[in-house]
DNA sequence: CCTAAGTCCTGAGTGC
DNA sequence: TGCACTCAGGACTTAG
């Protein structure tokens, strides 16, 4: 489920049902069964009453900020949070607040992480170690900046937006989008991608992403805003799922091909540059 | 049977 | 042969 857009509402709709006032953690509790990536529990312990300050979006990851330490939360394709003191299959983590209320982390496939560690090691984390800019926050994210990263590179030019390292927060639908808006094949080895049109994919990539956080990012089957409620950019896609459908642009029909490991859509008529 | 919003790991291949 | 790096593919898991 979850691209920049749809940590970036999450994080927004945790920030108003837990603040302004203050709250503060009176006990975590985890599930048997494990995410990918767990918290040390005697981290877990020392994080007993600290108060929340704020919840913050680093690429893909919430960070909820104690007074000394972070609890990092990834949400990987299917985790949700979301406060209701009932449980459900598949709820992983118990956050108990000073008022009463329960954070809770619901995650099916479970591919989600949830570590815990103190702040003065957020710069030095292996998580956050070589990570790109970020399109919506960063002013380093530019045309020149994509250009200068695919030199040399033969990977398809969808590989490298998705990558991590190049920038963060997109993914496989964001990604199929900035690259329709942006008229250039998926396809095309990056280091084949003109000056022009990194300058057209930067944008595009700033564009899209803003548009999606707009409308509470995108629903596909189980992405859920932190009140619950869906996104609705779904409604506005382009490519992304439309297989065979015709080009909103052209008429004509979208195709699709596994690039990278990742299902990708275009249309041969708009993009075959 | 197939597919799915993400990330990490392994192994093959290349160039020096 | 080895090192550093790139890239492709698989693994993880559950629901529909």
């Amino acid at each position: 489920m979850p691209e920049l857009p749809e940590v970036e509402t999450v994080k927004r709709g945790l920030e108003s049902i837990l603040g302004p006032g203050p709250v503060s953690i009176v006990q975590i509790q985890l599930g048997v069964k494990k995410l990918r990536y767990n918290p040390q529990i005697e981290l877990l312990s020392q994080v007993k009453g600290q108060q929340l300050r704020a919840v913050r979006r680093q690429a893909k990851y919430l960070l909820f900020e104690l007074e000394s330490h972070y609890l990092l939360s990834h949400l990987g394709m299917t985790g949700s949070w979301r406060i209701e003191n009932d449980q459900r299959k598949h709820d992983h983590i118990q956050i108990y607040l000073s008022d009463g209320r329960i954070l809770t982390y619901h995650d099916a496939r479970r591919f989600g992480m949830f570590e815990v560690f103190p702040k003065s090691a957020l710069k030095s984390h292996p998580r956050f170690v070589g990570l790109g800019p970020d399109p919506v926050v960063d002013l380093g994210f530019s045309g020149d900046y994509l250009y200068q990263k695919f030199r040399g590179k033969t990977a398809p030019v969808k590989v490298l937006i998705m990558d991590q390292r190049v920038v963060v927060g997109v993914g496989n639908i964001y990604a199929n989008e900035a690259l329709y808006l942006s008229s250039i094949n998926p396809l095309k080895k990056a280091s084949k991608v003109t000056r022009q049109q990194c300058q057209l994919l930067a944008k595009a990539t700033v564009d899209v992403l803003n548009d999606a956080i707009e409308c509470g990012g995108t629903t596909i089957s189980d992405f859920k805003q932190a009140g619950g409620s869906e996104g609705y950019f779904q409604n506005f896609l382009l490519v992304y799922g439309r297989d065979r459908e015709l080009c909103r642009f052209c008429d004509a029909p979208i195709r699709s091909a596994v690039v990278g490991g990742r299902n990708s859509f275009w249309c041969p008529r708009c993009q075959k540059k």
